[in-house]
RNA sequence: GCUGGGUUCGUAUAACGGUUAGUACUCAAGAUUCUCAAUCUUGCAAUAGGAGUUCGAUUCUCCUACCCAGUACCA
């Protein structure tokens, strides 16, 4: 998720300003390599609309490895662009701005160790580089010895003494650090024989002309190493502006978000569903049922605001809006509630045909592959305002597909979509089992032989009529009860306990009137028959 | 620890020195209906604390507290 707000927010302040969308992968550490992360990441940007302009062929989904007019710096994989980055790691060299270091991963660890035992920090910097084993104290006959016969160094930068970096932030505005603060950042690892990110991204910001990187805020600590880069190559004319966006947090408790909240409280925290090397699958807002304009708009307000209290935009609505300036400092906690919200506003602006079209999938995932798609269409028509999601309309009503003797044979629980509100604990428990496919709790308080009794002779009394709407139907049910003086609420939750399994959900007629009159006589029939004996 | 960043209702945010501190989500109540939703109405609820600057601070400065990040041959 935060990810994928960072590629929305350089989506949208690049499409504004008529600039390119680059997607470039900065896979330079090859211990961590995950097969398949690259082709998620393109399928996500893909499934949310944010479509790179360069860095990728999206004909064939694949990242560009050789140059194009379209894609003029591949290529975009920073691990096929190593000697390039070895080149300039070189020059700055040369330049004596940065310099060769032998000292072992062990002895570094050992003099970590020792400061922390003291009670101190150990950095590797101007204090103690001349201590260390590295090109700055090693004759230079050693030095062009252990770089001919070993590949056992690395390259650090020379961070220059004392000198107050002043950068500017587009969100967070001037800051300023001094770089005794900071230590001689690797910048070629002996390790894989790869760049670090910052020697990387630097050459590459400059080499494909970027102008303005908008990533999170876990790198403002490294932007004055990276201005002093700029600095060492000579770049700064042409270097980037830089904003850091905050950091998604949590919905609960302190911290940044991460995998295991959303396993724990049951929201996705991945824009589409992951599978870890240990087969473990994290959930995704494209299989949680969340529509991709819902689940964009969501992130884009997580953060950010347009400065008055519109809330609905679309992608394009969003590149108008946007701006750097209404980017909020302070980290966001994420709310899985308004996510929701958001898909819930984003199903009740879809057409009826387009909600239709989605939910026959779901019917057939249901065992329900000979839905009449009209049928389905005048549910969802009845149901369309009470889901947040397309696979509610199944939840919601299912019995409008089959009759509760039907429910267990399809798995369909009896006010299955109430259930999934949050019970009192003060309440009373059931025994559903006792009354299945109905709702004990209901068929306590209405199932007696009177209401069935009243129940089954309403609906007797509209057999052979013909309605040409459920409002009309309503009519002649209502005026039957009153007509006999009859307590309506008891006849009609009766009734629907016989139709529906429970006592809520939609409106009486408007359930016979789409499952027909003999049905509902027959599952008045088989409520009697269960319930009765 | 050190360095940097941050702090308005539970959450997301508005108010760029002058408002009864607004809006949305959540929650609660009422209206409505045959129930449940939906809808409508109403309500609950915040400037972290302390100094200063100012006629006046949510807004500017400083201190404290708390939170976050970085402190890797990870990004």
């Amino acid at each position: 998720m935060g990810g994928v707000r960072t590629a929305l927010y350089n989506y949208l302040f690049a499409k504004q300003r008529g600039g390119d969308f680059i997607l470039r992968i900065e896979d330079t550490d090859s211990h961590r390599f995950v097969p398949g992360a690259e082709q998620y990441i393109i399928e996500a940007l893909s499934w949310c609309g944010i479509i790179p302009d360069e860095g990728v062929d999206m004909a064939t989904g694949k990242v560009v490895e050789a140059p194009s007019e379209r894609h003029p710096h591949a290529p975009y994989r920073q691990s096929q662009r190593t000697p390039i980055y070895r080149k300039y790691a070189e020059q700055l060299v040369a330049a004596g701005k940065a310099y060769y270091a032998f000292d072992s991963a062990a002895d570094l660890e050992e003099r970590r160790a020792a400061a922390e035992a003291s009670g101190e920090t150990f950095i590797y910097n101007q204090k103690t580089r001349l201590q260390l084993r590295n090109s700055l104290t090693l004759p230079p006959e050693e030095t062009a010895r252990l770089l001919r016969e070993t590949t056992d160094w690395t390259i650090r930068f020379k961070m220059p003494e004392n000198t107050v970096v002043q950068m500017d932030d587009l969100i967070r505005g001037h800051i300023e650090m001094n770089t005794d603060t900071l230590d001689d950042k690797v910048l070629w690892k002996r390790a894989d024989e790869l760049p670090t990110y910052h020697l990387a991204n630097i050459v590459d910001d400059h080499l494909m002309e970027i102008t303005e990187v908008i990533r999170g805020e876990e790198w403002l600590p490294s932007l004055p190493l990276h201005y002093q880069l700029y600095e060492a190559f000579g770049w700064t004319d042409t270097m980037p502006r830089f904003a850091h966006l905050s950091l998604l947090l949590k919905p609960v408790g302190n911290g940044k978000l991460s995998k295991r909240d959303g396993d724990k409280m049951g929201f996705p925290v991945f824009p589409l569903q992951w599978i870890s090397a240990d087969g473990t699958a994290s959930h995704g807002y494209r299989e949680d049922g969340y529509f991709p304009e819902a689940f964009v708009n969501m992130l884009a307000l997580l953060g950010w605001n347009p400065g008055d209290d519109r809330e609905l935009f679309t992608l394009d609505e969003l590149v108008q809006a946007f701006s750097m300036e209404k980017v909020q400092k302070a980290g966001a906690k994420f709310n899985p509630e308004k996510a929701k919200w958001f898909n819930k506003e984003y199903l009740r602006q879809k057409s009826e045909e387009e909600l239709t079209d989605l939910f026959m999938p779901v019917l057939s995932a249901h065992n329900l592959a000979d839905v009449d798609r009209e049928y389905a269409l005048k549910v969802v028509t009845l149901v369309k305002e009470r889901a947040t999601f397309v696979e509610d309309f199944w939840t919601i009503a299912s019995y409008l597909f089959i009759a509760p003797s039907q429910f267990e044979a399809f798995g369909v629980k009896a006010g299955a979509a109430i259930a999934q509100k949050p019970v009192d604990p003060r309440a009373k428990v059931y025994d559903d089992t006792l009354t299945a496919p109905f709702l004990a709790k209901d068929v306590e308080k209405f199932w007696n032989a009177e209401n069935s009794a009243m129940a089954l002779e309403t609906v007797q009394s509209l057999s052979g009529k013909s309605f040409a709407s459920a409002q009309e139907m309503s009519e002649a049910i209502e005026s039957y009860i009153k007509g006999n003086e009859w307590p309506m609420g008891k006849v009609m939750n009766t009734l629907r306990l016989a139709l529906t399994g429970s006592a809520s959900g939609l409106g009486i007629a408007d359930i016979i009137h789409l499952v027909g009159i003999p049905e509902a006589l027959s599952r008045l029939a088989f409520a009697a028959e269960r319930l009765t004996a």
